[in-house]
DNA sequence: AGCGCAATGTAGCCAAAGCTATATTCAAGT
DNA sequence: ACTTGAATATAGCTTTGGCTACATTGCGCT
């Protein structure tokens, strides 16, 4: 009746998973920044995040250290290839996790708000799941 | 075009909903603990949750400045009345995600895993819909 | 009764992610 | 060309959640 190792393997996952949903989710939006403006300045980051931009320019430097993104001093911020791809995953990713929620009947907002902390945890397996409940439910 | 504010808004959701993450956790745990065994003590928590005991007994020092939890020196862990809430709370919440996932088609195996991290971030209007999905499903 | 080992607890370290406060740099407008 | 205000960067503090290493307690067994 144990089932220790299994359940402990799942919650470092989990554990994973959230150190790594930050990184993500600056990629995204820097990459979105990037598409829509031109330019990804960390104001505009830290805005849209909703932190200051000190924690925003610290992140940021996480992401460089990472190899997901470079900045050189005053200039704006750009992803790596790495960090194009990633950015590419996580958007694929979310708007995927929104879609199921949709369809199963969560209104917009909450889909929208509660896909921003799930998506980071929706595994390759679940992500598969889901695309083809989608083609079958349309 | 912004749609900052409300971005930020979901962004702080996430983070909030991460912090509390951990919390939910061991109460959820320490609940199934006293219920199977009759009592919880720590290394077994940390055990479960492939953490140091260290590391366990830190977070649940946490749950009792929150009033979740109490415990003696060199005696179990016990939940509180707000603690024995939360667990119920917590326990309802992840049995309806690993139906809905399992319900959409996510194999057994990653709908465990994913569900660990993603309920976290499950508000009320999602967990009514996923309620009313398998109602209507089933 | 007492010994030894497992469980518990303590101390101290680290990195991440938040903050405020302060400096610096750049660019825009007069 | 200068000044000034906004953007950027730096410093230093806090909490959280990991860890290792070490100290203590207490229980079970002989």
């Amino acid at each position: 009746m144990p089932e220790e190792p299994t359940q402990a393997l799942r919650f470092g996952k989990a554990r994973t998973a959230r150190s790594a949903a930050l990184l993500e989710d600056y990629v995204e939006l820097i990459a979105d920044l990037l598409a829509a403006h031109g330019e990804a300045r960390a104001i505009d980051v830290a805005k849209r995040l909703g932190v200051t931009h000190p924690t925003a320019i610290k992140s940021i430097a996480r992401l460089k250290r990472e190899g997901l993104a470079t900045a050189r001093p005053y200039r704006g911020i750009f992803l790596t290839e790495a960090g194009r791809k990633l950015a590419d995953r996580v958007r694929a990713r979310h708007r995927l996790v929104v879609k199921l929620l949709l369809a199963v009947g969560v209104p917009a907002e909450a889909a929208e708000a509660d896909a921003e902390g799930m998506e980071h945890h929706a595994s390759e397996a679940t992500l598969k799941a889901f695309a083809r409940f989608l083609a079958r439910a349309k």
